[in-house]
DNA sequence: GGCAATACTGTGGATAACCGCAGCCCCTGA
DNA sequence: TCAGGGGCTGCGGTTATCCACAGTATTGCC
């Protein structure tokens, strides 16, 4: 099992000490592992990109406001989900973050039943996440690992231009186009342009070179 | 310009003659053409697939919920964005909309410039959803020009298989699977298999055969 | 029965892709 | 200075692709 297969962890943000009690009793009463600050700075100051799980914020904070929190990490890259809980009724607010990207708004007093279930589809969605972005780490690490004129020729490639025509553009004979052809399928380990293509458009990438 | 290039309309849904009112002057202030529908069955019995534009949709309605409305648009398959008014700040259904695919949800009195900038937001969302399903369609519409044989050559080939391969599997000569090939790329004005990959992956199509 | 569509196959030749072997040039760092 | 990496190239041979020409067979429809 790799480090990111698993399920994660709860992150619980509140500066009511109450609170953060009855929430990492109730997650830990379903088997979902949780840790507590009692600060957005608090939280901020510990925060790791290698944090994995959803984040459970309070929306009002003595020091900081869970939106103004949830800026910041996304402006950190912190991709995780987050769900909002809060006391009382911002329709206004609720929309506005969920339109931003927030994983869920939850109205206090909460149903226990109810914010466990969420809690549990913030991982999963987490997990998923994770998977995918592995998966595109991989592909990326690869594209990494070609010289500058290998990712020149790989873009021709997707194209579906022949050898002669790439050949041609770029001023070089075929056999050299040839060469730098197999050692892209070589180093993104794939047997052929077909699969060279779906693989890329399948992960959104595009070269325009 | 075909149809699908117009901006579209703003359908409003309210069974309050006033509020109607206020929204098309409103809107027609902006240049943005609206049509009005005094109660959500009204809206239902007129609805037409062919309807380009999104939503504004009272909550509160006496034959029916703005909610219950959204619900059987989304089941008739209807994908335009539906922009909710609401006159009293439910945050769980506000929520509840909006994780179930709701374009936005404004609470009432709204701001005139507010509104009038959301629904061009909803407008212009809808205007590029209806180019990508043109492509899509398209792309499908050649998916469907292909005979059965065609189609499973085509599975083979955006896996990278050579002809002779498809062959085996197929227990067909390697001309046939040529001459299917080779009809393949022309009815799905591609040049090359990695073209034809490239435009089946782009749109999220897998052939599974 | 004739016609069209679909599927299938063979022959032969042109073109393209793939690959090992061999070698050249340039730059960088030990 | 020498080794290694990257880029570039030619030769010769194998395999694949693409295609024109030429058929056979089956099915369904008017």
């Amino acid at each position: 099992m790799t480090p990111t297969s698993s399920s994660g962890i709860a992150f619980l943000i509140d500066d009511d000490a109450a609170v953060l009690d009855a929430l990492s009793w109730l997650l830990r009463s379903r088997g979902i592992p949780s840790k507590n600050w009692n600060s957005a700075e608090a939280f901020l100051s510990d925060y790791s990109p290698q944090m994995q799980g959803c984040l459970i914020v309070d929306i009002r904070m003595q020091d900081m406001t869970g939106f103004e929190l949830f800026d910041r990490l996304r402006t950190l890259g912190c991709p995780m989900p987050v769900i909002f809980l809060t006391g009382h009724g911002e329709v206004s607010k609720a929309v506005q973050v969920l339109k931003q990207g927030a994983f869920d708004f939850i109205e206090k007093p909460f149903n226990d039943n109810e914010l466990a279930d969420r809690v549990l589809e913030a991982l999963a969605w987490d997990k998923s996440r994770r998977a995918r972005g592995q998966q595109s780490h991989a592909i990326h690490d690869r594209l990494r690992s070609l010289t500058s004129r290998e990712k020149e020729v790989l873009s021709h490639i997707i194209k579906g231009q022949m050898n002669k025509i790439i050949a041609d553009e770029l001023n070089i004979a075929m056999r050299t186009v040839e060469v730098h052809r197999s050692h892209v399928f070589e180093k993104m380990g794939v047997k052929s342009a077909v699969e060279l293509a779906t693989l890329l458009a399948e992960n959104g990438i595009s070269m325009s070179y």
